[in-house]
DNA sequence: CGATAAGTGGAAGAGGGTGTGCGTTTGCAG
DNA sequence: CTGCAAACGCACACCCTCTTCCACTTATCG
């Protein structure tokens, strides 16, 4: 299928050739994954993906010999999508729907899939391929907030942390069943991005210091 | 200490007279569960609870059968300043200000203490003295945001559910250090609070069919 | 086709959390 | 002060998840 994406740049030299029945089992535990991952969250019991995949938990930890492995390819294609949508939204014409949309969309990825949070906010650090995409998405991010409020289009007060704020929020959100989770993600949505119009609004207690590293923690204080 | 607070009708009868020292240990494993939920979240091992208050596990076992025994008296004074609250602000002559000090400061409760927004949301059942005063509260919920839209306080889309949607996202917000949860709390809810007055506001998608019931199992699809 | 290396599953063990039976200690009342 | 029921902790059994070892199977290439 799509296996040629982003490989792991030092396991990617020995042109991987797997047999074809190891190939065949690999994707049917990236497919036992992306389902359990979606519908479970994404701290599913390894040997629940295996037994869902037909395989036994060995052949998993053979294939993916951690957990943060088979987080990354499963939401690698998502992962990607993310990325492109950013730089879409990045370079709108118009700032402001720029915004509204990246925050829509991402959000909505979140509700549908409940694993997939876990993956962006990069509670499988590897999840991600590392610091550089996200120090790449966070600049970008700040200069969409920038321009948008440049153009008049968001409150001068919005800080690009209230983004990292309501994808952890949205998070929560993702637990319920599909259909109110993505409801209750679009209405939370909505509340937002309405009063981060600009205009006569009172002014916001300050932002939370929600930098990128605070993310990637794991929960826990 | 507040010993005699809302003691289960059904086991007080037989005036549990405690020896002292089986007393002393009901109070030291209720202080510690109480700091260890508030730092590490509802869900720290019941050996670690015990440990800490020094006695062995059996002990604590001994003395909450379940979980949710130990949960339920440890926030019980927490819950019931909040049935107090509800109590108050539903009653404010301001209804538009009632409804914000319960969010603001119900909100807050969560951002301090992380398991509070378990014991709140039922995770574990019995915490909350069943559906009674669940259903009670959430009559005045409905009735206050009512009250407040016919005073023109709030607009006419708000829905009662709402609320529970904020209270789910601070829930994820809670995770976060204290003082991150604290400000990331004020900072939401601010949003929404802003974006929840009346106004020429675009409308809002459909409310998230988080009705009292959803709440109340677990997460999990 | 047959040799060989890649691949597989079962079984077993390590680790952590929950829950309990039992012999011992201890507060307290007579 | 003494006896006893209450309370305690140890130690263990159970379950779940992760992880690895090893003997067996099978795809593939010559």
């Amino acid at each position: 299928m799509e296996r040629p994406h982003s490989q792991n740049p030092k396991t990617a030299p020995p042109a991987t050739h797997l047999r074809a029945d190891a190939q065949a089992n690999h994707d049917l535990l990236v497919e036992a994954a992306r389902e359990l991952f979606s519908t479970h969250g994404i701290d599913v019991p390894l040997s629940t993906i295996a037994r869902r995949a037909g395989v036994s938990a060995a052949t998993l930890y053979r294939r993916f010999p951690a957990r943060e492995a088979l987080v990354a390819e499963v939401f690698a294609e998502q992962l990607g999508e993310c990325e492109s949508l950013l730089e879409r939204c990045q370079a709108d014409e118009d700032p402001g729907r720029g915004l509204r949309r990246l925050l829509m969309t991402i959000t909505d990825m979140q509700a549908r899939s409940r694993g997939f949070s876990g993956a962006l906010l990069a509670r499988y650090p590897g999840a991600i391929d590392l610091d550089a995409t996200r120090e790449r998405a966070d600049h970008d991010l700040r200069g969409l907030v920038r321009r948008a409020q440049d153009a008049g289009a968001l409150r001068p007060d919005f800080d690009h942390t209230d983004v990292y704020l309501l994808l952890l929020a949205v998070d929560a959100l993702a637990a319920q069943p599909p259909e109110i989770a993505q409801a209750a993600a679009r209405r939370l949505v909505a509340y937002v991005l309405q009063a981060a119009r600009p205009g006569r609004a009172a002014p916001l207690p300050p932002p939370a210091p929600l930098e990128l590293a605070v993310l990637h923690q794991d929960q826990g204080r």
